[in-house]
DNA sequence: TTTGTCTTACGAAATAATTCGTAGGAAGGA
DNA sequence: TCCTTCCTACGAATTATTTCGTAAGACAAA
């Protein structure tokens, strides 16, 4: 019941992205995505999503043969954990900042614009 | 030459802020720094910055008997990558997904909401 | 000059992360 | 049953990162 503050490695992320968006998944089906990307052995996933179950990251169903692995730590979460790291470590802790700089270099098309305004006007009401 | 995409540690992280807030200096002052937050041996972070400086990340002045190094890659740079990688990897490639789960989490005071209300005017502007 | 202090360079140990080979068991078809 | 295929577990090799011990040179104070 331990799972405050873990950090998925790059690798352990890519696997967390494919659980979230395909939902429970044996290895050999995470695999299958994975293989489309880079080159690396069926036992290599294997013992990576092992790892990730001992670190609960992931849990697993060992009901059938093939066990079937699905996402521990909710998206939302982790992206609240990686979000809040890279300000602290590159932002100054102002969330503004990185904000801007979101923005800067990645021009958002005028709807996401729009809601992101939106979002504030919600955020100023809620005061 | 040699300088697009490289990917600094997480302690070349911590010393690049360091040179960023201070500007040029020695080992001895970075570590001096460092120390406040962690234990670590001089020569460790001697060998941290000699790493750093053959990938680039920093470059050295040998003028005088204590080198002195600066950052060879500009902290706004840094951000973008950074930046860049987060959206890609675990926001599906929208900016303003990330933007919102930046401001959702870290409530930024009003101010800090109104200048990214001025910057979203801006943008508008420019197309 | 001799000694103590500070510096760099270098190599290698310690730790962390990734990759893979091999073994053994389950399941299905011939 | 026997063979083939697919699965898990495990241990170990490989690679990346971090840490530090030691040597050698510069320099200044005694």
């Amino acid at each position: 019941m331990n799972n405050s503050k873990v950090k998925p490695t790059a690798s352990e992320l890519e696997i967390l992205n494919i659980l979230w968006s395909k939902g429970p998944s044996t290895v050999r089906e995470i695999h299958e995505v994975l293989e489309l990307n880079k080159d690396a052995g069926y036992t290599t996933t294997l013992k990576l999503m092992q790892i990730m179950n001992e670190k609960s990251l992931v849990k697993r169903d060992e009901t059938s043969k093939s066990h079937v692995y699905s996402a521990n730590v909710s998206k939302e979460l982790m992206q609240g954990q990686m979000v809040k790291g890279m300000i602290d470590t590159m932002f100054n802790g102002s969330a503004s900042q990185l904000v801007m700089q979101a923005l800067g270099n990645h021009k958002a098309d005028a709807k996401e614009l729009d809601e992101i305004r939106k979002y504030l006007d919600l955020m100023d009401k809620k005061k």
